[in-house]
RNA sequence: GCGGAAGUGGUGGAAUGGCAGACACGCUAGGUUGAGGGCCUAGUGGUAGCAAUACCUUGGGGGUUCAAAUCCCCCCUUCCGCACCA
């Protein structure tokens, strides 16, 4: 028999029409296992890029399955964004329009890859029956102080003309369309991830399951910092200036202050200053750089200096103060205190204009009585020396002294900085959700009632970027009474970013047609947290950070009983073409679809999992197809060859070709599971069963029972149906079996098969050992002592300890482990 | 600059201390075929040799070990993340 694309479509349909994969969230007579692909942004067809996502979470989920899991494993559409809007722009049709398209496309799509969804649960967050949630969502931050609004300095792309959250800047560009992002000041809503830093970063050691990469990179996009907030008064104010330093231990060569021009002291600083007008023609200049975000190469340091001075608090020395284009606005205060003999950038600050350097650190590197020739910083942790009673302290240690000085003295306090940002989250663009407030020009800001949801997204023709939302030159929209007074009010016309809606979508698919709740928490708590996600890594720190903060806040609010959405996480890596990721641009898609066409799903699918490790980057070879395509073909002539096999009863096994054909067979299971439980070594475990079919083929030769060989064909197709779907389907009813291939359980190794045959290998030994050997770890000790083992005492060895390994090369045994 | 991952045949990749190159692509030869494709058989890291075989070989250099792609030290290269975060 051979495999056709009629194999495929006669097994979806049957798949379809006996509902072979819905789930039923109340029915837990089995263990429950959630398997979670990242849904799709439905903005075009699919290729094989996109494939490598849906194939390994199907192959889990399938694999899962015939462990005995009560699987669930749904599908839905990222369908919010601004590529919907930017077609609706070209192509003259509606973001709702194309998008639906889209979705109708990647679901036969999915459907023709033999994908085993549960499609009942199909969300889409475009649809106001779940965008509902999602604006009841923001109303519960609202209602917790959760999510507010500021001006503040925010991300703003010129050509999306809209904000963008600090994640969504990439290198200084706007991660969508690579313009350079500028800083503009807006009052923007934000959500205050802020508040949950430190357990957002505390939490990933829970994530065991999650890789090392992606914890790294949270971990570093979160940035926590220990440091001292120290208070510098201003010679002849009374005025203080908070600087916060992770180096407390080199305050003793603080020799300038320099701020940020934003920092609100600055105004009262140079107030009285001669060089006023220079300092604020200064200022225009730093403002009219400051908007890109991106600091290049070149970029130069400058600063002026504002004409008053600071007091170390630790030297009673006055220290100038200067205001200076390299320091941040947005972290800590927005001041810092300058140590140049010891950071690098304010040592090249000092050495443009001539300040004072100071070490106070030993540089072990560095000869005694050079420091007025240094070169650079030393940044490294040292002796300290010119810090009065701190001297000699190594720099860990006079960190505590100094702090706890500080504290005590009241110069300082310790403190801890995050790097991570508030959650920017509106948008001035059409194709989102909108935010569910109003604003009464009585009762101010008002958020709207749950019972008022949704608020709707009202039809527009227009979508073009203005730098304003499309929705504020709708006039049946704006106009609102106020929930409060009931006086004319206008709504917020921003939408939401659409990671609000990815947030928190793994919940919906638990109740996906509730329309009284988001989700049912008793159903929720059941299925969650997710025991498998799957996606890329481009989300490691976008979608995955805001979903567990949200998950966090739920559990806070009692919603919930768990507090991390993923147990386990894995990262596909990339398909590659042309040493390009594929790309419509670049031209090098693969198109799945004639793949499906000319060889069959499977095929497509088995070498999509074979192509190399699924956590790496891959390259795409059309010719190395044709390999899995042959696999199948003649796995599939195994079955027409049974026919012609000899019975046999199994007491007469006794040819060596039948007891390793039954070795290898248990051995493959048993590879293959282990495979499959580690970190999904699909191109091993594929690798194995390809040694199995090629064994069974050559035992044919050799003479071979019909049951074993039987045994070895029903086994392959076992191990292939989570890759191989149809065919394993076909190839099971053809070998008569009479439940489908996912009712049945996945093979167990016996241990008796596995065995390594030892009885043969004293005799391998040619007497001596190598002369001048020292066995190593388990042999016993006192033979290790004696040097050299005999052929009578390695016999003794082997047959008293039964041992695990015993290797021999060429001829003569060098371990013997135990 | 900081952090991480990786470097193995013509190619994708196996092997996580035990005979490197499993499995597959490609290639070569032979068979089958009207031809092409498909399929079957054999071969396929390098050098020398008719051959058995010998020597060399996992980015480079050193070390540990009876034994290193694998462990340790130094260097080189590539990719990824963060980046004037004080």
């Amino acid at each position: 028999m051979a495999y056709t694309k009629e194999i495929d479509k006669k097994w979806q349909r049957i798949w379809q029409d006996s509902n072979a994969f819905r789930v039923r969230v109340k029915d837990l007579k089995r263990p429950k296992y959630y398997c979670l692909v990242m849904f799709p942004y439905p903005s075009s067809e699919l290729h094989v890029g996109h494939g490598r996502n849906y194939i390994i979470g199907d192959a889990v989920a399938r694999y899962k399955r015939m462990r005995g899991y009560y699987v669930l494993s749904p599908m839905g559409w990222d369908a919010f964004g601004l590529p919907a809007e930017n077609q609706a722009i070209k192509n003259n049709i509606h973001p709702r329009e194309w998008t639906l398209r889209n979705i109708k496309k990647i679901t036969s799509q999915l459907k023709s890859w033999g994908m085993s969804y549960d499609w009942e649960r199909e969300i889409t967050t475009c649809f106001p029956e779940y965008y509902r949630w999602t604006q009841w969502l923001f109303l519960q931050l609202y209602k917790k102080g959760l999510a507010y609004r500021k001006e503040a300095p925010v991300n703003w792309c010129r050509s999306c003309q809209t904000v963008l959250a600090n994640e969504q800047v990439v290198e200084g560009k706007c991660e969508r369309c690579s313009t350079e992002v500028l800083l503009k000041n807006l009052k923007q809503w934000f959500f205050k991830i802020t508040d949950y830093s430190q357990r957002l970063l505390d939490d990933l050691g829970k994530l065991k399951n999650w890789p090392e990469r992606v914890r790294l990179m949270q971990e570093n996009w979160i940035g926590r910092s220990i440091g001292v907030s120290i208070k510098f008064p201003v010679d002849g104010l009374s005025q203080e200036i908070d600087c916060f330093t992770t180096r407390p231990d080199t305050i003793f060569g603080a020799t300038f202050l320099a701020l940020n021009f934003q920092h609100p002291a600055v105004s009262r600083i140079i107030d009285d200053s001669l060089q006023k007008e220079a300092i604020l023609d200064f200022i225009e200049e730093v403002k009219k750089e400051e908007p890109l975000l991106s600091y290049n190469a070149d970029f130069e340091k400058k600063g002026i200096f504002t004409g008053k001075y600071a007091v170390n608090p630790m030297t009673g020395k006055k220290i100038p103060i200067w205001v200076a284009n390299y320091i941040l606005s947005g972290y800590g205060t927005g001041a810092i205190m300058c140590v140049p003999a010891h950071d690098s950038r304010d040592f090249d600050f000092a050495k443009k204009y001539g300040l004072d350097i100071s070490p106070v650190i030993e540089d072990p590197n560095q000869e005694q009585g050079t420091f007025e020739q240094l070169s650079q910083a030393y940044q490294g942790q040292g002796k300290l020396i010119n810090s009065d009673d701190f001297n000699g302290l190594d720099s860990e240690a006079a960190k505590e002294k100094i702090s706890d000085f500080m504290e005590t003295k009241g110069i300082g306090i310790r403190q801890i900085n995050f790097r991570l940002r508030d959650w920017l989250v509106s948008r001035q663009r059409y194709w989102g959700a909108p935010i569910p407030i109003v604003y009464c020009p009585d009762c101010g800001e008002v958020a709207l009632d749950e019972g008022d949801l949704p608020v709707l997204l009202p039809e527009a023709d227009k979508f073009l970027p203005t730098g304003r939302s499309p929705l504020a030159d709708n006039e049946d929209f704006i106009h609102i009474n106020c929930p409060k007074c009931g006086k004319e009010a206008q709504r917020e016309t921003d939408t939401m970013d659409t990671f609000v809606d990815s947030s928190w979508y793994y919940l919906r698919y638990i109740s996906p047609a509730n329309n009284q709740v988001a989700f049912d928490s008793q159903d929720v708590n059941r299925w969650l947290p997710v025991d498998q996600y799957i996606g890329g890594v481009e989300h490691a720190i976008l979608h995955l950070l805001y979903s567990r903060f949200i998950t966090k806040f739920l559990a806070d609010q009692k919603i919930i009983d768990f507090d991390e959405p993923f147990e386990r996480l894995f990262t596909q890596g990339m398909i590659v073409k042309d040493g390009a990721k594929m790309s419509k641009s670049k031209g090098n898609v693969v198109a799945p679809d004639y793949i499906i066409d000319k060889y069959g799903a499977d095929t497509m699918r088995l070498y999509i999992l074979f192509i190399g490790p699924p956590q790496k980057e891959a390259i795409w070879q059309d010719e190395a197809l044709q390999g899995s395509r042959r696999f199948l073909q003649r796995s599939l002539r195994l079955i027409d060859m049974l026919k012609s096999l000899r019975e046999q009863s199994l007491e007469d096994l006794s040819s060596s070709a039948e007891k390793q054909l039954l070795r290898k067979i248990h051995l493959t299971i048993h590879e293959v599971t282990k495979d499959l439980e580690g970190d999904f070594q699909f191109n091993t475990a594929i690798s194995r069963i390809m040694e199995l079919v090629n064994q069974t083929y050559k035992s044919v030769s050799v003479g071979i029972s019909k049951n074993t060989f039987f045994q070895a064909v029903d086994t392959v197709f076992l191990l292939l149906s989570p890759f191989t779907p149809h065919v394993s389907e076909e190839a099971n009813s053809l070998l008569g079996n009479k439940e489908s291939i996912f009712d049945r359980s996945w093979p167990e190794a016996k241990p008796e098969f596995l065995k390594k045959e030892e009885v043969e290998i004293g005799v391998l030994v040619n007497g001596k050992i190598k002369e001048k050997m020292k066995i190593s770890l388990n042999c016993p000790k006192e033979e290790v002592e004696k040097n050299a083992l005999s052929l009578p005492k390695i016999e003794k060895i082997i047959s008293e300890n039964s041992p695990k390994k015993v290797i021999y090369v060429k001829g003569k045994i060098v371990n013997i482990v135990i």
